[in-house]
DNA sequence: GACGCCAATGTGAGCGCTAACAATGTGAGC
DNA sequence: GCTCACATTGTTAGCGCTCACATTGGCGTC
């Protein structure tokens, strides 16, 4: 920096202000110090500006699982918007949601004086973990404990899963069954609400929950159990994977979708639309819930708005071929 | 550290040097020094030790769309593997693969000071960006050039499909047709080489390559191509994805898998096991490929070695149902 | 007992930057 | 022409840490 400054004559605090596009510098001056700036191929030191100003800019971000379709998408989501606002990630992945984890990922982001951390904390075991964390950060999280009082964005569950029940329920079937995800998780529980929400609105019987993860390994497991009783005609899946075991458990038992069963998943991966048939689904807007959690923390850079700050995204039904009027 | 140094009754050196486990401290200072910390909830500033040692402990990534399973899976592991070391990751996402994206990412991380930098560049484009790249970092490239000489981690392409060709070949197929990834990618160009030289080595009749990108979709279109043809009886894909595209193409033409035509795919996606039939694949080992990395790099802090260096990871082939002997 | 050696600790400087304030220059207004 | 306000630039002091070197004390050696 101080090379820059000798090379355009100016002082270093000069340079540093054409740097951070203060306001008062002649124009003249600020093209010298560009100038200067690029024939030295000199690059700021982010390191010693966070030192001084006591923020990188730098988001922390925790995630378990990024291997996971939705934890990916939604880390990409996540970096694309920093980047534009020009903010570097870093991922902080952790084997278990549990308090102890969580809070060694945090502390890990805190010593790199991370401007803000995002936590994806979708099990209820992360929810406590959170309450105990240092406040001296902003903070978001995302998918979380709808009932604490942090600033949380959520993908809408509740409203995904009515409309893909109540997609089915429209196309004639009498009630849904719904494969659900691990119980600790709060989007699973969110899509049994709103499949719950549905059925009742539409005065349908509520059939008993079959539980699974987010496999497909244990969509299978509960596809062969649902291939064998005659009354199941439509079935909500928690999410994609699980909905491609159902559909080869079906295709084993020879049970044929649509036109004997039909299925609705949820999260719209990539290959969805090749699935055997291509699967009808609820898509969330990874997106809008990066864009919405980034907004939450640049807000509480701004004021310190200790916030019940709540974003909540709709996702959107893609409707496809797995989906018909049950048989006669 | 004034304050913890303080209440220990030492200078700030001392904890300087318990902080970084220096040899030379009485046992006993070392204790309460570590007591101070704990009592003061002291957490070292990362930023002042990158400013001061002109290094952070941090490893850039760059990679074009994390989305997909085989960067999101990579990048996981790397996360996973610098974690152990005691490094951070930031992500450096761009949206092409060519010179310019390339180089604007690589300059972030160097702003942040980070200590070396992994970019992931299956492409060609990335090829002579990389060779332009300032030198003063250390720099593993994954999956990329193998004809350029830098330090460079790759899955054995060519092994892969060599061994899913030759599988096929032993059922008893008379040759394998081979739907391939995008042109410009080096993992397609090692799979469609592994592919020949296995054809070549059987003396096997090489058919015309089928072109695709990695999507579903794509491998769809080549699917109800190959579906007409009746001579085709084996069909090796770049990965699952458009295995999953040309088995929905196959099923809607009515031609069974693997009765009529067995599939082979590359990347065990984990709902692989549970397409319509389980796919037979080739599963590389994305935590080999981020350990190698990750000591490329550190082998570069240690000495400046300007490497050669080179690893190949070889993968595995993963037998399910997808293949069978052809129809008689 | 003087000496040297080494382990353990302390001292001072400075990494590259920004914040706060000080010091200039410039033009409008009288 | 002088003053004042304001735009522009410079100066100084750290941010929290590590490095290089200085200092202290204990112990073995002759």
């Amino acid at each position: 920096m101080t090379d820059v400054a000798r090379l355009a004559g100016v002082s270093h605090q000069t340079v540093s202000r054409v740097l951070n596009g203060h306001p008062n510098v002649r124009e003249q001056t600020r093209l010298r110090v560009q100038a200067a700036i690029t024939e030295l191929g000199y690059r700021p030191n982010r390191a010693a500006r966070a030192l001084v100003t006591g923020r990188s800019q730098v988001i922390g971000v925790v995630a378990q699982n990024t291997t996971l379709y939705g934890p990916a998408s939604l880390l990409a989501a996540l970096e694309q918007t920093a980047a534009e606002e020009g903010f570097a990630v870093t991922v902080g992945s952790v084997r278990d949601l549990d308090r102890v984890s969580i809070s060694a990922a945090v502390e890990r982001h805190l010593a790199h004086r991370v401007a803000g951390i995002v936590v994806i904390a979708p099990v209820e075991s992360a929810g406590e973990a959170l309450e105990h964390l240092p406040k001296d950060v902003p903070l978001v999280t995302v998918d979380g404990d709808p009932r604490r009082p942090m600033p949380l964005v959520t993908v809408d569950q509740v409203a995904g899963a009515r409309e893909a029940t109540r997609h089915l329920l429209e196309a004639g079937h009498r009630t849904v069954w719904h494969v659900s995800g691990p119980a600790d998780w709060f989007d699973s529980a969110g899509r049994i609400e709103g499949w719950r929400e549905a059925l009742r609105e539409a005065g349908a019987e509520v059939p008993p929950l079959v539980a699974a993860d987010w496999s497909a390994a244990s969509g299978y497991r509960c596809g062969q159990m649902l291939a064998r009783m005659p009354e199941v005609t439509a079935v909500f899946t928690a999410n994609d994977h699980l909905a491609l075991g159902v559909l080869r458990a079906l295709h084993e038992y020879g049970r044929r979708v649509p036109d004997d069963i039909s299925v609705v998943g949820f999260d719209d991966v990539p290959e969805a639309a090749y699935f055997i048939p291509p699967l009808t689904t609820v898509r969330p807007d990874f997106a809008a819930v990066a864009r919405a959690s980034l907004d939450l923390l640049l807000a509480q850079f701004e004021s310190d708005t200790v916030g019940e700050l709540r974003q909540t995204i709709a996702p959107t039904l893609i409707s496809r071929q797995s989906v018909a009027a049950p048989p006669r």
